[in-house]
RNA sequence: GGCCCUGUAGCUCAGUAGGAUAGAGCACAGGUUUCCUAAACCUGGUGUCGGCGGUUCGAUUCCGCCCAGGGCCUCCA
C-alpha cells in the first residue's frame, strides 16, 4: 500500500535529519500523513516538518525543504511534492493511483474494503439484554443498532463474532412483574387481585396478561401455588414481545444466554469459591465482599448479602467468567449510561480473576431522548405513559430507524425527532443514500434492455477519467477500506452514515454530470464499470449499518 | 459531595491520536429538466468553538478551575 511506504519513507528521512534516535523514537507517533480538508492541499499532507522544527528550533520551511530533498525522486503515484506555509508537506497523487485503486475494486468486489485486523480473533458482543419485563424502549433500540452494526464492522474486519442477548430470568425483578401480571390476569376474571407495591403498573401488562389467558385459560384462577410456571410464562412472553421488536429491526442474535441456566448449573457458586482463592474476599456484617478498591473503584462491593441472597454483580462476574469459558479472545459489552458506574467493578473482577484488562471492553452508550413536536416523551418502565421501540419501529420504519441511531457517535445523548424521521422527504439522509443505490439499479435496468450484458462490465477496464466528476467518484470509492477500518478502531457507526452521505452526493453529482448510457460505446462501458463499483461500496455501507438497499424507490 | 456524558452557524450536529482559511445537513433566497428517477444538481453567509488560565512553533482538540444541561452514585436488577 503506497500510502505506508511514504509515511515510511518520510520517517527515514526525519530520523536522518534528527541524528538523534532517542528524540526520534519520541515524536514518531506525532508524525502523520493524512487526508487534508482542502482539495488544494493535495492528497496526503504530512506535518513531518512541523514536528521536528519543535525539536531542532529551526523553519519548519526550511526542514521541510530538508525532507523533500531526501526523498527519492521517483515516488510512483506521487505525481508532485509542494511545501506549504507553515510546513506541511503535501503530495499530489496521479490518475494512475486512482486507476489503480479502482483496478483493486473490480479484480474482487466482494472482498474489497474487507481486511484481516482481526486475525480470526474469537470475539462477543453482547448487548440490548434488557430485562424481559416488559417492552423494548428506544435507548434499547439504539444499543442494538450500534451492537448490530459493530458486529457487522467487526466481522468484515476478520473477528470471528458472536452476538449474544444475556436474559435476566432470575431473581427479584421478575417475580415481581410476574406477579404483576398475575395481578392483571386475575383482574380479567373479575377476581380480587393484589397488586404488588412495586409492581409493574405499565398499560402493557394488562395486554401480556391477555396473552396468558390465550396459553392457559383459567388455570390460574383455579390453581394456585403454581408461581414458577407463572413466572416462567411470563418472562417468555415478554421474551417473545423482545424478539419480535428485534426481528422487526433486522437485529438478530446467535446465543440467548440465560441467568437461570447460571445459577442452576452451579456456576455462580464456583465463581464465589475462586474469588475466595484469590484472598481478595472478606466478611463484614455478615456480607461477603470483593475488595474492588484495589483496582480503582470507590467502594469494595458485595457479592453475597447479609441474607445469603447473591447480589446482580457476583452473577456478572459469574457471567464473565462463563463468556471466557467459552473461549473468546475479546468481549465486548454495550452498557447504558444507567450502568456507567459498574465498569470499574467488572473490570476490576475480572482482573482480580487473572484475566488481561484487555479482554473486557464496555461501550457506555447514551440516551437517547424522544420528541414529538418539541413534546419530550419520558422513558420510564414503571410509568404508564411510554412510547415503545416498537411503536417507533411502526411509525417510521426500520431503516430510518436504525439510520437515526447509529448517525451520532454514541457517546452523546440523541434527540431523536419522530416528525423528521417519518417524514418521507430530503430531509431524511437515509433516502439519499438509498436513493444512490435505486438510481444507479436503474441505469443497470435500462442497459440491460438495450441489450448490455451489465454484469460482464466488471472485467471492462476503466483505464482513464473522460469527466472530472467521475473522478470525485472514483476517490470517494477508493477511500472506504479507510473509513471501515476507521469506524473499526473508533467504533463508530457513525462514520460510516457520514461517508455514506458523502458517497451518495459523489455518484449524485456524477449522475448530474455524466450521462452512462450514451451513443459512446466505450465510454458508456467505463461509466458502467464505475456505476457497479459505486453499487458495490454503497451496498456494503448499507450491509454495515444494517439498512436496506431498495431497487426502486 | 464523587464520577460519566454534553456545550461548535438561526436549528440538528461532524470535527476521536493538537495542524493550514473550523465543516455538513436543515431552514432561507435564486437557478437547473427536449437527456439513465428533480427523493437530484448548482450558486449564495453566518461563528467570542460555554468562560478564564496553562502546556508549545500552533489548542475546538490536551491539562486545571469555573458556568450551564443531562445521567449515575443500593447488601435493586
Amino acid at each position: 500500500m503506497i500510502r505506508h511506504e511514504l509515511q515510511k519513507l518520510l520517517k527515514e528521512a526525519a530520523r536522518a535529519i534528527l541524528k538523534d534516535g532517542e528524540k526520534f523514537q519520541e515524536k514518531e507517533k506525532e508524525i502523520v500523513l493524512e487526508k487534508p480538508n482542502l482539495r488544494e492541499h493535495g492528497d496526503w499532507a504530512s506535518n513531518v516538518a512541523l514536528v521536528l522544527a519543535g525539536v531542532c528550533r529551526q523553519n519548519p520551511l526550511v526542514i521541510a525543504q530538508e525532507i523533500v530533498r531526501y526523498l527519492p525522486q521517483d515516488l510512483g503515484y506521487v505525481k508532485e511534492v509542494k511545501i506549504a506555509r507553515p510546513g506541511f508537506i503535501n503530495f499530489y497523487l496521479s490518475d494512475d493511483y486512482i486507476l489503480s485503486q479502482l483496478g483493486e475494486i473490480a479484480r474482487d468486489p466482494q472482498d474489497y474494503g474487507k481486511c484481516d485486523l482481526g486475525q480470526g480473533v474469537k470475539l462477543q458482543i453482547e448487548f440490548v439484554s434488557a430485562n424481559p419485563v416488559g417492552p423494548l424502549h428506544i435507548g434499547h433500540g439504539r444499543w442494538a443498532a450500534l451492537g448490530d452494526s459493530l458486529a457487522r464492522i467487526f466481522q468484515s474486519c476478520g473477528y470471528q463474532v458472536e452476538k449474544e442477548f444475556y436474559i435476566n430470568d432470575y431473581g427479584l425483578q421478575v417475580r415481581l412483574f410476574g406477579q404483576s401480571v398475575l395481578a392483571r390476569y386475575q383482574e380479567l376474571f373479575g377476581l380480587p387481585a393484589t397488586f404488588p407495591p412495586n409492581g409493574y403498573k405499565g398499560e402493557y401488562v394488562k395486554e401480556y396478561a391477555q396473552e396468558l389467558i390465550g396459553q392457559v385459560g383459567d388455570k390460574f384462577v383455579t390453581q394456585q401455588g403454581e408461581e414458577e410456571e407463572l413466572i416462567s410464562r411470563a418472562i417468555s412472553i415478554a421474551l417473545q414481545d423482545i424478539r419480535e421488536t428485534l426481528e422487526l429491526m433486522g437485529v438478530d442474535f446467535q446465543v440467548w444466554f440465560s441467568e437461570r441456566v447460571l445459577h442452576e448449573g452451579g456456576e455462580v457458586d464456583k465463581v464465589i469459591e475462586k474469588l475466595k482463592a484469590t484472598g481478595k474476599t472478606y466478611e463484614r456484617e455478615g456480607a461477603l465482599w470483593l475488595r474492588t478498591t484495589d483496582y480503582g473503584d470507590d467502594k469494595d462491593r458485595v457479592l453475597v448479602k447479609a441474607d445469603g441472597e447473591k447480589t446482580y454483580f457476583l452473577t456478572d462476574v459469574a457471567y464473565h467468567e462463563n463468556k471466557v469459558e467459552r473461549g473468546f479472545q475479546k468481549i465486548i459489552n454495550i452498557w447504558g449510561a444507567d450502568h456507567h458506574g459498574h465498569v470499574r467493578r467488572m473490570e476490576a473482577a475480572l482482573e482480580i480473576l487473572g484475566y488481561d484488562p484487555d479482554l473486557l471492553e464496555v461501550i457506555i452508550g447514551q440516551l437517547v431522548n424522544l420528541t414529538r413536536r418539541g413534546k419530550p416523551y419520558k422513558m420510564s418502565k414503571r410509568s404508564g405513559e411510554m412510547v415503545t421501540l416498537r411503536d417507533l419501529i411502526e411509525e417510521v420504519g426500520p431503516d430510518a430507524v436504525r439510520y437515526f441511531f447509529l448517525m451520532r457517535p454514541c457517546d452523546s445523548m440523541l434527540d431523536f425527532d419522530i416528525d423528521l424521521a417519518r417524514s418521507h422527504s430530503s430531509n431524511n439522509p437515509v433516502y439519499y443514500i438509498q436513493y444512490a443505490h435505486a438510481r444507479i439499479q436503474s441505469i443497470m435496468r435500462l442497459a440491460s434492455s438495450r441489450g448490455i450484458e451489465v454484469e460482464e462490465a466488471w472485467s471492462y477496464p476503466y483505464d482513464r477519467f473522460s469527466h472530472p466528476g467521475e473522478r470525485e467518484l472514483a476517490k470517494v470509492l477508493i477511500s472506504f477500506p479507510y473509513v471501515v477500518i476507521d469506524a473499526l478502531e473508533h467504533r463508530a457507526p457513525h462514520f460510516l452514515t457520514q461517508y455514506g452521505e458523502e458517497l451518495a452526493s459523489a455518484f449524485h453529482g456524477f449522475y448530474t454530470q455524466c450521462r452512462v448510457i450514451s451513443k459512446d460505446k466505450d465510454m458508456t462501458m467505463r461509466r458502467l464499470v464505475l456505476g457497479l463499483m459505486a453499487r458495490e461500496i454503497v451496498r456494503k455501507v448499507l450491509f454495515l449499518l444494517g439498512i436496506s438497499a431498495p431497487e426502486s424507490m
